[in-house]
RNA sequence: GGCGACGUAGCCAAGUGGUAAGGCAGGGGUCUGCAAAACCCCCAUCACCGGUUCGAAUCCGGUCGUCGCCUCCA
């Protein structure tokens, strides 16, 4: 069995072939960093980590890389209302963005390239397109002749005629085609510039990343990733640059997530969906998330369906992701029994490996996170009923490795939820202990009330036929 | 208007030709001083209409609905 993945190019599932024997290219579209990173963001950035996870799983080393757009209007604008410079605010959302994907437990990429960083590359990539007749000049501005690339519209099934035909009023004149774009815009008075052979200007969005991905990974890559925002313009124009200079194939496979929406409650009891925009005053950044869930709580609402279609998330769905998370981690709660064999352990070593056989059957079918997440939960019930039945030792704990190294490829950490609590552990022992000589004096009233405190303060309370357990839940 | 995606139980959702995974919520049990957790049992015919087929959630056509994109500059 291989691997086989949806491409947005040819709009079928096909098996992953890598250019290089072992090793798979992966660039992927980064944030433009003008403002805080959402949770939208977060989502792309957790599918193309769980995407990487699984293909290290299965043995690929891969060259993850990802760019941040860090010259923009909407960064010139809001620098300007900020009174900074420019630059500098960018690099301090990028530093933002980049502890933000810490805390979700997404590996670092191996380089995050910024535009005014790969400026002489981008030059170069416009004197080259310039050079072939692929771009032209006027007043200081470069354009890509849409015109002269093969196959323009292939990736977004449009074509130039539709086009024209949907062109809004108003296009430049000095433009040959409505579908030419931007490779360099001349610096207008105040705004951050880089010297060039067409005068002063910055460069346009789409050609940054067709020159890192040539810097960085060369002229072919194998998988191209990004929301499916980004299909139409940015994608289609990166493979109309790309493809023009190096007359091959640029990224083998095109992979899109969907966009994340935001799910409401009406008064009414229905649900209503929405984007997230700034207009609905319904954007999420991953800082406010954070201070309210725990960073699983995302991943596994990103896990449970397919990264292809919208994502809906709400306050209702992450309650429930909480609660499938404490069911996940209940399968690593420490055996009660010593059983290393007969009817209490043989089903759970079967398990072991049919599960483990269904994680990667269905990870191989286009990343099926939510499938492979199916097979998990059955490890757990085969997990907890194996310590219902007194199991345990080498066979129990081979189980709950089993669990902790396949949550661990979907990138899930199963952490408990707080760290402060370790420094109130001492604490909250004593009141159990004491809350233990209560009950073995049958003063249920008082130990009920002890309990009942300490859930209030997020403190849950189980009581076991080996004593009492306690965990964090607030 | 154009292009594309999608519509499965109260909620999230897997499943692309052979009679509906998983989780949450809900109901009933076991266990427990009572709980909690865990375990057992129950809970859908797949937006609608028509067609193809021995057989369709799964293929084709249509209807309704939801979502994304339709370019910076303007």
């Amino acid at each position: 069995m291989s691997i086989t993945i949806y491409n947005t190019l040819t709009r079928t599932l096909e098996p992953l072939e890598t250019l290089e024997p072992g090793v798979v290219k992966m660039y992927v579209c980064g944030v433009t960093v003008y403002d805080r990173a959402h949770i939208g963001h977060a989502m792309s950035a957790i599918v193309f980590d769980v995407v990487r996870r699984y293909l290290e799983y299965r043995g690929y080393s891969v060259r993850h890389v990802v760019n941040f757009t860090d010259v923009d209007d909407k960064i010139i604008n809001r620098a300007n209302e900020l009174g900074r410079d420019p630059k500098e605010l960018a690099e301090t959302y990028v530093a933002e963005f980049l502890e933000d994907l810490d805390a979700l437990n997404v590996k670092r990429a191996v380089s995050y390239p910024r535009a005014t960083e790969t400026m002489r590359e981008i030059q170069q990539f416009i004197s080259d397109l310039i050079e072939r007749d692929h771009a032209y000049v006027v007043d200081g501005d470069v354009y890509f002749r849409v015109a002269t690339a093969a196959d323009y519209g292939k990736l977004s099934r449009r074509s130039l005629d539709d086009m024209i035909a949907g062109n809004r009023i108003g296009v430049d004149e000095r433009k040959e085609h409505p579908a030419d774009f931007a490779l360099w815009k001349a610096a207008k008075p105040g705004e951050p510039s880089w010297e060039s052979p067409w005068g002063p200007g910055r460069p346009g969005w789409h050609i940054e990343c067709s020159a890192m991905n040539l810097a960085y990974l060369g002229e072919q890559i194998d998988i191209h990733g990004g929301g499916t925002d980004l299909i139409f313009p940015h994608h289609e124009n990166e493979i109309a640059q790309t493809e023009s200079l190096t007359g091959k194939p640029f990224a083998r496979y095109w992979m899109h997530n969907g966009m994340l929406q935001i799910q409401t409650k009406l008064a009414d009891g229905t649900y209503k969906l929405e984007k997230m925009s700034k207009s609905l005053g319904n954007v999420v950044t991953i800082r406010e998330f954070l201070v309210t869930y725990p960073p699983d709580v995302l991943r596994l609402t990103v896990l449970s369906s397919s990264y292809r279609s919208p994502l809906a998330f709400g306050a209702e769905i992450a309650a429930d992701q909480e609660r499938k998370l404490a069911r996940l981690r209940s399968a690593l709660e420490p055996p009660t029994g010593d059983t290393e064999a007969g009817p209490a352990v043989e089903p759970l070593t079967a398990t072991i490996e049919s599960v483990r056989e269904r994680f990667v059957a269905a990870m191989d079918d286009d990343f099926n996170t939510a499938g492979a997440l199916a097979a998990l939960f059955d490890l757990v019930r085969a997990i907890n009923t194996a310590r219902d039945a007194g199991a345990g030792g080498a066979p129990f704990h081979a189980a709950q490795a089993t669990l902790r190294e396949l949550t661990g490829v979907l990138g899930l950490t199963l952490a408990m939820p707080s760290s402060t609590a370790q420094q109130a552990a001492p604490f909250i022992e004593l009141l159990v202990d004491v809350r233990a000589e209560l009950r073995k004096a049958r003063q249920f009233a008082l130990a009920d009330m002890l309990r009942n405190r300490l859930a209030e303060l997020g403190v849950t309370l189980e009581d076991t036929p080996q004593g009492t357990r306690w965990k964090v839940t607030g």
